[in-house]
DNA sequence: TATTCCCTAATTGTCGACAATTTGCCATGA
DNA sequence: TCATGGCAAATTGTCGACAATTAGGGAATA
């Protein structure tokens, strides 16, 4: 049937071996297995990982085994210390919100770099993007299971269309995966839906009106907002935990 | 008494080995080696480079270089092709100013972390710097061969006061020998010292007074003048090359 | 009983050899 | 002469084994 369909978008298939990018080698295949693994918690934060152990689980040697480790190390995903050992990372939320912080400063930058270099074809992506969420957002209002990934796929339009390949690596390969992980580590839930919706859109049509200096603007609050959020949510929680715990 | 003295050390040469961070490991040594060798411009930009040379000029084994290079690749120093080879990465004009553009973002968003957490005793060090720079820099104007390293320490500094470990991996890690790498590849003289040298002093001020938005103002200035800056000496030599040549 | 030292087990670091893939060259044919 | 096919050398990918280091437990001693 299709044959060369740009299968790009690695939706939420079952499980069965996503292979989106190039697998050529071991090493790489093992290191996106991994990739998975600690993004949707599967390995849980701040377990050890042993090289024969995950040399056993995936039926490889440690020679690409350890090089798949050495590019996790790379991504954030790992923390290695030598002859000791590796375990998954384990976001504190100091940590987290200095992730916000790099994600405001970039990513209004990339929504800058957007409005000034974004394609036709590219807004009208972005506009399908927005109204997919709408119509899943009318079902499922305050459920953010798909939002989630949703508002990830927004995002990474709008870096995509800054048209600046080291803006995508640092943000697409590297810092969207620990958001990943931090959201399935804090299991974070309900991220004020609806007025993300409204922020979204507003940056769009600033993107669409070339208005650079507008959406660079829209998407810093937009992330600080989504970052005060965390921040409040957090104090919340422990408030409860220092209230019903006796410690 | 058995003395433990660890023979694994290769008939040390007569080389220098600055052996600056931890370098408990063979891998972290050659990582480290190979990174200076590279920004230092002593390993072409462009030029290929294979397992079993290195392995042979470094004097290890094929499996600690690997994961030097994986290091290097993730640092974005080198580049791999599976099954086809590495080379030294060749930065493009077009990826400068991308690179500039990131810096931009990230500085001034440091700037702005710094004049929020900076201690006095931070930012005393951040004037012995400026104080260091200007009294180099009375004695050779212009040259700015101290000047760039100097650029550079003060740029660490900040980054370092904004306490946000993440923008310091990402700018004093990786993005910092990017800069450094340029500045060899395109064996970048004389920008603009004695300007610069104001602009740091008010950043500094913006720092001291606590002003944190004044303070990312200037830094976001100041990256974006020193990339039109190259920019428009980059425009100047193609346009010298245009004229001269018959091409 | 508490402490210290040593020793063993496990894990990581390193090495050399073998297999798979790519690349350039060379012969063959139209 | 040029294109094409296959061959050979080199390079990368993978593996298993050995060496070095760490962490934990147990025995001996104060």
């Amino acid at each position: 049937m299709t044959l060369l369909a740009t299968t790009s978008a690695p939706a939420d298939e079952a499980l069965p071996e996503p292979v989106s990018p190039e697998v050529r080698t071991l090493a790489e295949r093992v290191f996106h297995q991994l990739q998975s693994a600690i993004v949707r918690g599967e390995l849980a934060p701040g377990s050890k990982i042993t090289e024969p152990g995950l040399s056993k689980t995936y039926g490889i040697s440690r020679g690409p085994l350890r090089e798949a480790m050495r590019r996790l190390e790379a991504h954030r995903l790992i923390e290695r210390v030598p002859h000791v050992g590796a375990r998954v990372v384990k976001l504190s939320m100091k940590e987290l919100l200095e992730l916000f912080d790099v994600r405001e400063a970039l990513e209004s930058m990339a929504a800058r770099l957007a409005a000034e270099h974004m394609s036709s074809e590219e807004i009208q992506g972005l506009r399908d993007v927005l109204a997919l969420h709408e119509s899943q957002g009318d079902l499922k209002r305050g459920e953010a299971y798909y939002q989630r990934e949703g508002d990830l796929d927004f995002h990474y339009r709008i870096v995509q269309g800054s048209h600046n390949k080291m803006l995508m690596n640092l943000l697409c390969d590297d810092l969207y995966y620990l958001v990943r992980l931090y959201r399935t580590q804090f299991s974070a839930s309900g991220t004020r839906p609806q007025r993300a919706f409204v922020e979204h859109h507003r940056i769009v049509d600033a993107i669409e009106a070339g208005d650079a200096e507008l959406a660079e603007l829209l998407m810093r609050r937009h992330v600080s907002a989504s970052r005060a959020n965390v921040a409040d949510r957090y104090a919340a929680i422990l408030e409860q935990q220092s209230t019903t715990s006796s410690d």
